[in-house]
DNA sequence: TACATACGATCTGTATACAGGACTCGTTCT
DNA sequence: AGAACGAGTCCTGTATACAGATCGTATGTA
């Protein structure tokens, strides 16, 4: 499973940092050749892809990096909002004292305005900070839920660019929260996440948003290669078997 | 995909119904047998089933029947109670009226005390029913993710069987939610669906658990099969990358 | 007899060959 | 000229061959 494994890292960190563009259009050879693999550990990895929503695949036609829209980031603020709070009492509730300790590591990122890398490095620090409250909530699903929210969150962010202002409240949020949890109060925890969580969506619902590869609703996506055809996005979706 | 999703289909399906045991360990040769298809779309399908927690595979060793824990179990109800009562309340304000019809049909199901094929049926429908109020959310997470809860938690009713005494009590109370969100009243519909999943979880902690293939703790997994090697649970799951 | 080691069988991970479907582009008919 | 049709090419899905790893067993030694 190395070589497998190694891809699909690989593969993964290029889609969330949006060095593959969403909406792209990749073929295997392709894969095999960027990643100097066979195609059979690239398939294996493109599906674990397709499983976390970031990779779509339409049978017999090819493999599109999941396209960005309006929609699933609505759908995933919403749930967003329905898990960190929960995550965040239960946290408060249950974390270990060495748990906490991480969290309030991942709390203290302060990063320099404008400058581009150490805007990505505090999004990894904030995705972390999420999936290590949701793991101390000491609920395995739940860490597993939040990191995968968070995976699809960052996509995001990384296409913003522009948090430079907010950084200062963003941070203050952060330790308002961890301070809630360390101090064992569920109730303030939740009422904290939830209150970042609202004025997370609020912040980026202000920002003007670079039309890269984004798509206003699963329609278009150009992204440079010659003809994209777009799959609908219902075809490599769920499946909610009734 | 045709092949491959048979294949996932049908696994799925004997893992579920238990009638592969939990814990039994696997082999590709087996299920290449069973399934009347070449390795390919085996391993295809076995991955997709591994995302989903149904199977676990040990990298150079072979493939599990994931075992019922009671740990898995405390999780599985501690998550339906966070998200069903936040679905049944977006549901109520946002379920199309065919939505609601579609709801009110699984909510209708009285199942025949002690006849094991109606128990099973009622499952199903116990699982239509709670998906279809998630899908009544309009947020497609909240679906996928309910819809995997479900699909993880049906294993352990599966295993009861005896739920008997508690059928008409527990129809009450989806007929209850259904009611708060016919209504349009998203608070009464969180209320209800907490009290449902409260009550469910105090009723299936009263019966006694049958011990097949039932390990305490991810310890300990006979279920049959000449010397099944208990893989560690930490190995194949999740992956909270920090 | 108990333990350690080495060999062999078996199985998984990877690479590649084969088969069938989808898109492209050129031709032909209206 | 424009549209419909069809052959060719490319690509994915599936089957199978090859390589490396793990486990069980047998053998030798203390």
């Amino acid at each position: 499973m190395t070589e497998s494994l190694r891809i699909y890292v690989a593969l993964r960190n290029d889609i969330i940092s949006c060095e593959l563009k969403p909406g792209a259009s990749l073929s295997e050879s392709e894969l095999c050749a960027r990643y100097k693999a066979s195609r059979t550990p690239i398939r294996e990895a493109c599906r674990r892809l397709q499983e976390e929503a970031l990779l779509q695949i339409v049978p017999f036609r090819g493999y599109f990096v999941a396209p960005l829209t309006f929609d699933e980031f609505r759908n995933l603020n919403e749930m967003q909002l329905v898990l960190d709070p929960a995550a965040a009492a239960m946290a408060a509730e249950r974390a270990t004292e060495e748990q906490i300790a991480n969290i309030e590591r991942w709390a203290n990122y302060v990063y320099h305005a404008g400058q581009k890398k150490s805007y990505e490095t505090f999004l990894e620090w904030n995705r972390n900070l999420h999936v290590e409250i949701a793991a101390a909530s000491g609920n395995e699903l739940m860490a597993e839920m939040t990191s995968h929210l968070q995976t699809r969150l960052i996509r995001y962010f990384y296409l913003v660019i522009s948090m430079s202002s907010y950084g200062k409240e963003l941070v203050d949020e952060h330790h308002a929260i961890v301070r809630a949890i360390k101090a064992r109060r569920p109730d303030q925890a939740r009422d904290r996440a939830t209150e970042h969580v609202i004025r997370t969506i609020e912040r980026t619902s202000r920002v003007t948003i670079p039309s890269v590869g984004y798509s206003r609703d699963a329609a278009s996506s150009p992204a440079g290669s010659t003809s994209t055809p777009t799959p609908s996005r219902a075809s490599g979706g769920h499946r909610t078997t009734h």
